[in-house]
DNA sequence: GCCATAGCTGTCAGCCACTGACACAGGTGG
DNA sequence: CCACCTGTGTCAGTGGCTGACAGCTATGGC
């Protein structure tokens, strides 16, 4: 690793982080190229300069390379919703949550890499259902906020039946967009998506 | 396994179906009692009878038990829409062909049962996941036959967006379906889902 | 009645994802 | 110099799943 000595709480979590980097970047070059299931953990791990115990300390399952944290990142998103105005529509607020998302995405430069991860990602089935978890867990997190900014009764099944159709928007977003190839933006997809389940009330 | 000389066709085909029922019936109870993950494939092939090879020989995989056949009852979904008359709204459409799909559930008397698969499916994350993957595959069957049923540009993502909409209401529907004690009907939440979403134009 | 065939089954061996337990190396702080 | 903590490799084991082989049985032609 470097041998920078600036700041000192947290270095063993930027050694960590590194590592998890640069096992995706090698990871996601092997499933591009093989398929993901053609691709054994073993040979990951030994790309990579490690066992495959070791890989695992790093990620649960294989599938985790692809998929991301997704914990860590929906936590971002329900902050982001949390954050919006009381007054504003629910829809909107959500559509702003995720623009926050996809915009922190493209910060962190995981947006060309992340093409590429998400084409493997739609091709392959057990990776498209780990994601699917992914939105599940979102969904738990959102709906409580959502439904306490519903005024009517019923705020239960209302709220979940919004935020399930939020992320169907999201995921046909990003799935749209893994397979295009000309340069149309996520948020663009993502507000057209929006746009077409806008409720009346 | 019985001694009846009755019809002749497709006695194999019945033999077959009744071990799956068989095989799903005890694997569910197993399931409810110890948890998904806490049975193993040679528990529930022992208690049927039969080595666990044979199990594998009947459903490819252990969540399959759970989840059941997507593509058969895809079929069926994708047909009751296109059976539908074409200036039909689509988003009634798609109500309409659920609801037969729930209907054809409650005939054969799978709906008792259903609801303890259905709590089983609801608390173990990798068959959310199966049950996930099954709505994907439902989506692509049912996405070109909207695109053709919609008037302007863009039906590609529209369709896609409508589809995934109505899954995500029968997915609601369904899960709530399940984790409520009262005897309101799938069909019934169905419809509420539905109304949520009906697009104004 | 006899045999060929096809379908179902069990057994065995093996792959792969994943996990727990243990031992060893490295740097850190006393 | 000595604990100590962390990261790692190795080993062994579990569980899902698959291919190959062999035996058994019911079906169909003769």
């Amino acid at each position: 690793m470097s041998s920078t000595t600036s700041s000192g709480p947290s270095l063993r979590e930027i050694g960590r982080d590194a590592v998890r980097a640069r096992i995706t970047e090698i990871a996601l070059d092997l499933f591009a190229e093989h398929g993901f299931e053609k691709v054994t953990v073993d040979q990951i791990a030994a790309a990579a300069g490690m066992s495959g115990r070791t890989f695992h300390r790093y990620f649960p399952a294989k599938e985790d390379v692809v998929v991301g944290e997704p914990e860590q990142w929906g936590e971002f998103v329900r902050d982001a919703f949390a954050a919006r105005p009381a007054d504003e529509p629910v829809w909107d607020s959500l559509l702003a949550s995720f623009e926050a998302f996809v915009d922190l995405l493209a910060q962190n430069g995981r947006v060309q890499r992340g093409k590429v991860g998400m084409r493997v990602l739609v091709s392959t089935a057990s990776l498209r259902a780990r994601n699917l978890e992914k939105h599940q867990l979102w969904g738990r997190m959102l709906v409580p906020l959502v439904a306490a900014r519903l005024p009517d009764d019923d705020t239960a099944l209302r709220a979940e039946i919004i935020v399930q159709a939020a992320l169907a928007c999201l995921d046909v977003a990003f799935t749209t967009w893994a397979n295009v190839d000309d340069d149309t933006t996520i948020s663009e997809l993502l507000e057209r998506s929006f746009a077409m389940l806008r409720p009346t009330g």
